[in-house]
DNA sequence: CCATGTTTTGAACAGTGTTTAATTTGTAAA
DNA sequence: TTTACAAATTAAACACTGTTCAAAACATGG
C-alpha cells in the first residue's frame, strides 16, 4: 500500500516548501519582517495552516538557523585540513569572518537574535553549533600542545578567539560602527583580525597565509 | 508671569516620569516587554498621551540608552587617568566587561539591539557613544606612540579591541555559549581578557593590574 | 464668565502570533 | 458508487502590539 509513507513525505514536503518560502522572505526582508501571513500567502495556504506543520514562529526561524550552521560548517570544512594548527586557527577565523559578511542575515539570526533561544534549548539535539565549536576547540588545544599559544585553559582561549571574531562581524552587522564609514570597514575588519593575529602568532607570516585578501562583501 | 516656564519645566518633568517607569519596567522585564501601554499603565496616563512627549517607542528607548551611555561613561572615568597608557587600555576593557555583566539590560539596548538604530541616525548630536569610543581611541594612540603597541592603523587596533571585549560581553548577554556552565562563565570571561592582555602586553604583569579580581556579576 | 490653547482621552486602525471550531478534501471499506 | 472516517485546510476570532486622531476635559489670560 505504501500510502502512509507518501503521506509522510507530503508532509516532510509541506514543512520544506515553508521552510523555503520563509527563507526567500528572510532574505529579502530581514527575520523580523518574515510574518507568518507572508510566508502562508507566498505558498499560497492560510496562516493557521502553518502550525499544522511548524509548532511556532520561532520553530520556523530555527528551520533556518539550521541550515545557516551547515552552510557555515560547509565552508568551515575547506580549510580544516590544513595541516598546521596556527595557521588552521588562523584560516578558520578569516572563514568565519568571510561567513558573517556574505551571510549577514543567517548570522543575525545565528549568533545575535534572540527569539530563537528557546527552542535551542528545549532540541537538545542542537549538534550544528557544537560541531563548528569543537573544530575551534580542537584546533587552539593543538595549538596548545605544539607550543605555538602560551597554555591555558583551552575553553577560555577558545572562547575569546571567538568571542573577537564574533565582535568584529556582529558590530559590523548590526551596524555599530558609526565612528568608521561603511565602505572602508571590510578593510578595517581585515587590518584589525591580521593584527591581532600577529599578536597571537609573531613568528608566522598572516598576510601570507590570508593571502594578502581583504574580506569581500 | 513665568508660566510659559513653569508649562516648560512641568512637560520636562512629565518626559522624566515616562522614562524613568519605562527604565523601571525595562529592567523588569527587558526591552521586548517594555510596551507602551504598559509604560502608560504605570504612570497612571493613556497610552495615547505618551506620544505628546515621544516621538514613538524607540524613541523613549533612546532615552534608556543615553542614560545606559552615561553610566559607562561615569564607570570609564574612574580608571582614564591611569598614567600608564597600556595599564590604562587594559582597565578600561575590564571595566567595560564588568559594566556588561553589571548592566546587561541596558548593554543590550546599547550595542545589540537595533530598533534604536534609526533614532541614532536622525539625532546627529549622539555624542554619548563617540566619546567612549574616543577615550579608547586615544589610548590606543598612546600605546602605539610609545611602542607599547605595535604600529598600526589606530581604527582598526580600536575596533579589534572594542570588538574583541564586545564579543566577550554579547555572547554571555544573549546566553549564546551553551558549551560552557552559566556559573564559569565570569571567570572563563576573566581568563580570556587576562589572557588575551596578556598576549598584548607580554612584558605588564596583567593580573596585577586587575588585582586577580574575576567579574563579578 | 468667556475664549483660547494645551493636555488628555477613548476609540479606532493596521499589524502581529496563535488557537479553534467548522469545513473541505482524500482515501479506504462496504 | 456510496458511505465513513481521518487528515488537511480554512475562516474567524483572540489577545496582543505601535500609532493616530477627533473629541472631550482642563487650565489660563483677558
Amino acid at each position: 500500500m505504501g500510502n502512509k509513507e507518501r503521506r509522510a513525505r507530503e508532509r516532510e514536503q509541506m514543512r520544506e516548501d515553508i521552510l523555503d518560502a520563509a527563507i526567500e522572505l528572510f532574505h529579502e526582508l530581514g527575520f523580523e519582517k518574515t510574518t507568518i501571513r507572508r510566508i502562508a500567502d507566498k505558498i499560497e495556504y492560510t496562516p493557521g495552516n502553518i502550525y499544522a506543520y511548524f509548532k511556532n514562529k520561532n520553530d520556523i526561524l530555527f528551520g533556518i538557523h539550521q541550515r545557516g550552521f551547515k552552510l557555515l560548517y560547509d565552508m568551515e570544512m575547506t580549510v580544516v585540513d590544513t595541516p598546521d594548527p596556527s595557521e588552521r586557527l588562523i584560516k578558520l577565523g578569516q572563514t568565519y569572518i568571510q561567513f558573517g559578511l556574505q551571510h549577514r542575515q543567517y548570522y543575525d539570526l545565528m549568533f545575535i537574535d534572540s527569539s530563537i533561544q528557546q527552542v535551542i534549548h528545549e532540541d537538545d539535539s542542537w549538534q550544528e553549533g557544537q560541531s563548528s565549536y569543537t573544530v575551534l576547540r580542537d584546533t587552539v588545544a593543538e595549538c596548545i600542545q605544539t607550543g605555538a599559544l602560551p597554555p591555558n585553559d583551552a575553553d577560555s582561549i577558545t572562547f575569546g578567539m571567538w568571542a573577537f571574531v564574533h565582535g568584529l562581524v556582529s558590530l559590523y552587522v548590526r551596524g555599530r560602527s558609526a565612528m568608521i564609514p561603511d565602505e572602508y570597514m571590510p578593510q578595517v575588519l581585515q587590518a584589525s583580525y591580521t593584527y591581532f593575529q600577529t599578536a597571537f602568532f609573531p613568528h608566522k607570516n598572516v598576510d601570507n597565509i590570508l593571502n594578502s585578501e581583504a574580506f569581500v562583501v
